[in-house]
DNA sequence: AGCGTTACAGCAAGCGCTTTCTATCCAAGA
DNA sequence: TCTTGGATAGAAAGCGCTTGCTGTAACGCT
């Protein structure tokens, strides 16, 4: 039925050691013998099972990617450039990879079970993105797959995603909490005084970052926060319009409103319009990532750029082992802050 | 070193065999010896060896998503629909699913060599979203690997791809060359008669059919198309922006730019606006798709809705088997179309 | 000419699991 | 009481590939 090693071993009168190593390279093959296997391959169509190699071989060639939520184009640019890394088909890396990727949902039960089916998998390498769920228990769940992963040889790399320590994981953070707060000085430098704050999911530590950082940059200036000045929602535009409408019910006088990420901005600014205020000059707006969409929100946004794709393609780089490790297994990446037209002086 | 089923099964004191029927559930055991393995089990953290299995049972649990470009919501919104049919982890199917993405960049190249890997797997079902590429050799490779991996039993879905001749796959189609007409003729009802339109990249399925569905509008209604009026590009922000530049230079009296996607449309919004033009009072534009972002648009776009998530939602459950195929193994899905802000009645 | 090398090619032993077939035990029917 | 059969558990034969080790020519050296 289906076409094995021997049998092209047979077609090409060789062993089916030979026909596998002319198929995995690495050791010597005339090439008069090479040839013949290559055209026995051809010719009968053959493709090499994939489990069983794994199995043989004890290593696989699946590397794992998790995201949040692969709809949002967040955790897709770095996908993406991760999966380039990868040297998936195309990429220049020699053996073809698979490039897995995981949508968790944000569900810390969906991580950690697509954890196990990676860890079943024998993966090559499991990339982790986005930021991590604040529930000790699960924190350390996690951890403990993530040891297990690197004992097994499985390469562990945090994109975007704080330290996990007491494991082998390499970790690229992003510094949520000094773009939180560069975001929310320069709104104060403007003259804000009465900032709308709309964060994301409670117990994620990007939420909490750069929310932390946006009340140091309150404090430092010695403006004191009121508590309703913050409200929590899903990293979506719905969730900011909702939250904006809230924000606007619970304080009429804000003149800034600071959002989790772009995506809740643009839901912001929709739900600020349609109240009938105008951006900036009745309110300015913020968000942070600067997804490439938020340059031609009207007027664009002002926002933290966070190099997304070059964090993912390191982070890709590192999995593969074609890039040092950052000294001591952490890096922190940072953002730039976009000035653009979302924010301006407040009025009167 | 790794803990194996025998380790479990001479810790449950029983045998190898017993520890897999208790893992696989297929068979009956008795209660109290399915809980001492189940204990063992626990007791030395063990993990199944996917690759073994796949081996011995002579299948996988892996299901591949191939999209043109991750980093696009388009493609996110549908693999997120497809996966959480798919049953990974939460989802409610039963066997716990590996759903792996797979970017291949609308390269023709990686499209196929995915496939291989897939096969190589030993895939449990495929599905390809997005357009195929228009170009003889690729598609008969790709047609006959379809072939291929119907025969070897893994179930092939396209999504938003139009149906591939002599093979088993299923294919859940846009009607997108229905939607670009009925977008062009709202526009034409509008009272447009010279309009741009700025295509996707050659050679794809969805730039030509939405391009047939603009031009047979035109036709209709006796405009006679202007040559200049249509630029290619990629489906990008960026690609539409210098399209437009390009398509205004070209001729300044158009009235309407349409463009082959939302994403082109923000980029054509943007450089409407940097040369001075009011949208929709000097020039209307409308995109397709309907990605979120889209009624956040200034205005907001007028667009042609794809049931992006439902569709998805269908293919996944027809790759597993838990909805029936459509009959003929073709279904068209329409799109709405949907009439906003950025369309309105020409100048002058 | 004799012998150590080098360069390939093949043998065969698994890799860790699934599954068919067989063995065993015990309750129930004759 | 003996038989029959249902319910479980085990033995063992692979699944298709990789790889360490073992040949075996052909080559070059002294």
């Amino acid at each position: 039925m289906t076409v094995t090693l021997a049998d092209v071993a047979a077609r090409a009168q060789v062993s089916p050691a030979t026909v596998s190593r002319v198929l995995n390279g690495n050791y010597p093959v005339a090439a008069t013998t090479r040839e013949r296997v290559l055209r026995a391959v051809d010719e009968l169509d053959y493709v090499l099972n994939g489990p069983a190699s794994a199995l043989a071989a004890a290593t696989s060639d699946l590397v794992g990617i998790l995201v949040n939520d692969i709809a949002d184009p967040f955790f897709g640019i770095m996908a993406s450039a991760i999966q380039s890394e990868i040297g998936g088909p195309g990429g220049r890396a020699g053996g073809e990879r698979l490039a897995v990727v995981c949508n968790t949902g944000g569900d810390p039960e969906r991580e950690l079970t697509y954890l196990t089916l990676l860890q079943r998998q024998r993966a090559a390498a499991v990339v982790l993105t986005g930021g991590a769920v604040e529930n000790e228990p699960h924190a350390a769940a996690v951890a403990a797959k993530l040891r297990k992963l690197g004992e097994a040889g499985t390469r562990v790399v945090l994109c975007g995603r704080p330290p996990a320590p007491d494991t082998r994981a390499i970790a690229l953070t992003f510094d949520n909490r000094g773009g939180g707060r560069e975001l929310t000085e320069h709104l104060i430098g403007l003259g804000h005084r009465r900032l709308g704050y709309i964060a994301g999911p409670e117990e994620r530590t990007t939420t909490r970052h750069r929310l932390e950082g946006h009340r140091a940059a309150l404090a430092a200036a010695g403006i004191e926060e009121d508590p309703r000045w913050t409200v929590h929602g899903r990293y979506d535009r719905r969730a900011g319009h909702e939250a904006t409408l809230e924000l606007l019910r619970r304080d009429p006088s804000l003149t800034a409103v600071v959002a989790a990420n772009d995506s809740v901005a643009l839901g912001a600014c929709a739900a600020l319009r349609e109240s009938g205020l105008r951006i900036p000059e009745d309110v300015s707006v913020a968000g942070f990532d600067d997804l490439p969409f938020s340059i031609d929100a009207v007027p664009s946004l002002t926002t933290v750029r966070l190099p997304l794709a070059e964090a993912g393609a390191r982070a890709g780089r590192i999995a593969m082992g074609r890039e040092e490790p950052p000294p001591g297994g952490i890096a922190v990446v940072r953002g730039e802050l976009m000035v653009r037209g979302s924010s301006g002086v407040p009025r009167g």
